[in-house]
DNA sequence: TAGATTGTTAATCGATTAACAATC
DNA sequence: TAGATTGTTAATCGATTAACAATC
């Protein structure tokens, strides 16, 4: 194996990456009420995770610690924000202007997270021509050309589960790479084009099976 | 150690959890489509994982194959629902009602697997009063009293950050014992209650960074 | 300095995957 | 029967946690 392969950055774990937007949130908030400096004990109490897991998440931004006096904050803040490319954008369309849809197009977090969504459509000539959060609904048919000539590499779906394949078509056709599934349908797509599942229903099979769990355990 | 502590039913692990409704999604399809029997290769073509590793996941629900055939889709799906409780009916309250949660109030399909969401709060004294969905926006500081008294176990937080933490006390003071937190924020919580995290960031954060890394891969 | 905290290596834990006998 | 598929045990893999030297 060459040389070169070593100096590949190596990919961050799954668990890892979903931690880091946590710290981020939780920097923000103590910098904001002033804290300059902060060690592996403080996030992990405000957490509730293990400060070693904490050292070792953080160690993939790069930053180095001062032992005895912890991590400073504005660094790290940076440095977070570099490892999840918040500091470019990503621009997106979105497929289903239905309430999940709008929801997502008019949070303004994400903007302010560099997801900046471009165009929203849907299929439901009733709705193609309306105006969602200052940007009208396009026919989803659109999507191939628009997603193509603009270069939008990322696509938004918030479709119902049996439309939910057919828009995936329709986005790697028109180029996109990525796309965010928060439909309940396992999708179908080409080999180098990225899913990410956004599941509720088994973030609500947890909620509910933890409680009935807890609630046993408890004689109750 | 007494022998009843063997016959607790052992925790399903988390990972297992989480697939289990993309089981249920894929069956209720195959079954639509006329499927009596199927089998782990089956779904694991479709849903892009081992077959092992759902022969294994369908365990939990106690249902058994036979060789060469599969397993039945009907009682399949019985199995799943009865483990994920989706036959019992989860009754929650909603606090904050913007965007998202208007549009999980909405979302019929929480409904039809057990959740219903039987009020929603917020502090907004303009949005106090008006009805989304059939339902009156009622002020967040009767939460605790009408929690109480309903005997309602399952609270479903969608304000902002900064407000959620005093939302997550209303609900404990309540009798909550278990909260669906879609803000970027962790809680504290007393010792004997359930957050479930829903952190979108998380998703955002692993789709991106997906993203580019596949992008340098292809050198483009 | 003494002691708290970092960074890192080793041990543990748990989940995924491989191997294979049982069975329809 | 032969061969496909199940169920289960063992091996592998990867993430978390523990231990500890380095350091400010």
């Amino acid at each position: 194996m060459p040389k070169t392969t070593e100096l590949l950055t190596h990919p961050i774990p799954e668990p890892t990456l979903r931690r880091l937007p946590r710290y981020h949130h939780f920097l923000m908030r103590e910098e904001n009420s002033g804290k300059k400096v902060i060690s592996c004990s403080d996030i992990a109490r405000a957490l509730n995770l293990d400060p070693t897991q904490i050292r070792k998440d953080l160690a993939v931004t790069g930053i180095v610690g001062k032992p005895k006096v912890g991590y400073e904050v504005p660094a790290l803040i940076q440095a977070l924000e570099k490892v999840l490319g918040w500091n470019n954008v990503t621009h997106a369309v979105l497929v289903g202007a239905g309430s999940l849809g709008t929801a997502i197009l008019g949070y303004q977090q994400f903007n302010k997270y560099g997801l900046n969504i471009v165009a929203i459509f849907d299929s439901d000539a009733n709705k193609v021509g309306q105006v969602v959060h200052g940007r009208e609904i396009l026919p989803v048919g659109w999507l191939p050309g628009m997603a193509r000539q603009m270069r939008i590499l990322t696509g938004i779906i918030t479709v119902p589960a049996e439309a939910a394949q057919s828009v995936a078509d329709l986005m790697v056709a028109g180029g996109i790479r990525a796309i965010w599934n928060f439909a309940p349908r396992a999708l179908t797509v080409s080999a180098d084009t990225i899913v990410q599942y956004e599941d509720m229903f088994s973030g609500l099979a947890v909620l509910t099976t933890r409680l009935r769990a807890s609630l046993l355990s408890f004689s109750e």
